[in-house]
RNA sequence: GUGGCUGUAGCUCAGUUGGUUAGAGCGCCAGAUUGUGGUUCUGGAUGUCGGGGGUUCAAAUCCCCUCAGUCACCCCA
């Protein structure tokens, strides 16, 4: 017998089992519905483009994570893996821009790789679920994407989130106004750590890193911690800016001030949206907007739904300026959360069927498939157990992967002309006509699992 | 990519200063019950001790390499 092979996966990469994959499929889609609603359109690009689209000019740090693609032996193309949904989407945009006219919105989900290192809820392939418009600087575009972020939150049955907005504009016209503004990029890049390591070695890595002094990095800190109800916030922030003619500030003042309004005018519960001026996001592309949302029961784990505005999306490949403004929910995150919050999705079942039919006697299998086709018809989905062991191993079947209800139908059923229903979780069984199975099945699954 | 820690049955782990056929709990399978599952009882199976190499009369135990996981740095979803 010849050595076997270990069955392994590669370091960073997983599996995903039905236990998993079922919540998986269900956030997947309950995000697509959302971004639907509000008339954002799927598209899709491939997993590998050319190195040189990819890596584009700031290659060095992307350089180290992007998977290189051999490709066939004959084959001359570099190519790679695409390392987030942004820039093959910027590439798709200005290719197709013409066609597709502005403003555009689109959404896509797929799998992203990044050579890092792996660690827990850090995986070297993960999926990411952006929705973005482009074409316009509208506010309104930017307040829509926090109508969706509410949403989407809503239809996950996670109502406990905070989403957490600021604006580049405010936090770049501060740095204009201490004389600092060509250091924006490791001043926020720091700036966004606030949370993690804490006010002391924020001022210090700005110091290090950006070569500012520990009096302007503590200016920084200070507005970022300006802290309060938004309108405080707000206030705040407008008298620092009062007295100064600083376009920047008192234009991002201004959008996340309609930002509120609207999303008030809208229905979105006090409390739901926050103004954080320590919100900085490590991106350097964001322009204005920008927000993070974090779990009320576990803000630990970080965000999980991140985005905000970028005046040139597609400045590398297009003469044509296309700014836009979006966001990405990241799936894996939201499902560690869930299962950590014991989230009611999170049931452990490993079927989609709701209804299994035990199997009594192989020459009912007519019967059987006849009951199960009446159910999928009436949109329960069904599966007819294949052999005829003993009930008991059935019912330990049916019990283990999650089914909500059995389905026995032996000989005297069937010269009765009813079938027997169980409860599964209730342990309860009733006898009902054949005809009326789906109604009963239907109000059974109604109510609590 | 750099450094630390970990790796023993499906799972959680035990395994004394290297010393005979490597253990426990839970789970799993079968039977008690030839139309009924979470309890009980009885019986049963299960491990290349992550992998490879070395030291030794003898390695799960010591050394080297490698793979995977994990923590910190880095970066981020």
């Amino acid at each position: 017998m010849s050595k076997l092979i270990e069955p392994r996966t590669v370091s960073g990469f997983r599996d995903y089992a039905p236990n998993v994959m079922i919540p998986r499929e269900r956030i997947l889609q309950t995000a697509r519905n959302v971004y639907r609603s509000f008339g954002f359109t799927p598209i899709d690009t491939p997993a590998a483009e050319s190195l040189d689209v990819l890596l584009g000019k700031g290659g060095d740090e992307s350089d180290k994570l992007v998977y290189r693609v051999r490709g066939a032996k004959q084959e001359r193309e570099e190519m790679g893996l695409r390392f987030d949904l942004t820039v093959p989407f910027a590439r798709f945009a200005a290719k197709n821009i013409n066609d597709l006219g502005t403003p555009f919105k689109r959404y896509a989900m797929g799998p992203v790789w990044r050579g890092e290192r792996p660690g827990q809820g850090r995986y070297r392939e993960f999926w990411q679920c952006d929705f973005d418009t482009i074409g316009t600087t509208a506010n309104a575009s930017d307040t829509e994407v926090v109508l969706v972020v509410n949403e989407l939150f809503a239809a996950l049955e996670i109502p406990r989130v905070e989403i957490r907005v600021n604006s580049r504009l405010i936090l770049n016209g501060l740095l204009e106004s201490l004389g600092i503004a060509d250091k924006a990029v490791p001043l926020l890049r720091s700036l966004d750590k606030l949370q993690k390591i804490g006010r002391e070695k924020v001022i210090e890595e700005m110091v290090r890193e950006a070569g500012v002094s520990a009096s302007q990095a503590s200016q920084v800190l200070a507005l970022a911690e300006t802290s309060g109800t938004n309108e405080d916030v707000l206030r705040t922030v407008s008298e620092l800016f009062a007295g100064v003619d600083n376009k920047s500030a008192t234009d991002g003042i201004r959008r996340l001030m309609e930002l509120l309004a609207v999303a008030a005018k809208t229905g979105v519960p006090e409390g739901r949206i926050k103004i954080d001026l320590s919100i900085a996001r490590g991106l350097d592309y964001y322009t204005g907007l920008i927000f993070e949302t974090f779990l009320l029961d576990l803000p630990a784990i970080g965000s999980v739904c991140s985005g905000g505005r970028y005046d040139n999306l597609a400045s590398l490949y297009t003469k044509q300026v296309l700014p836009g403004v979006g966001g990405s929910l990241g799936v894996d995150r939201l499902l560690a959360a869930m299962e950590e919050l014991k989230h009611p999705w999170l049931t452990g079942a490993t079927t989609p069927a709701a209804v299994l039919i035990l199997q009594l006697d192989a020459d009912l299998l007519g019967e059987y498939q006849q009951i199960a086709k009446t159910l999928r018809d009436a949109g329960i989905a069904t599966e007819v157990y294949p052999d005829t062991k003993k009930l008991g191993q059935q019912f330990q079947y049916a019990e283990k992967r999650g089914y909500r209800i059995g389905v026995i139908a032996g000989g005297s059923e069937m010269a009765t002309g009813t079938v027997k229903v169980k409860d599964l979780t209730a342990k309860q069984e009733t006898t009902v006509p054949r005809a009326e199975l789906a109604a009963v099945v239907q109000k059974l699954l109604a109510g609590p699992s």
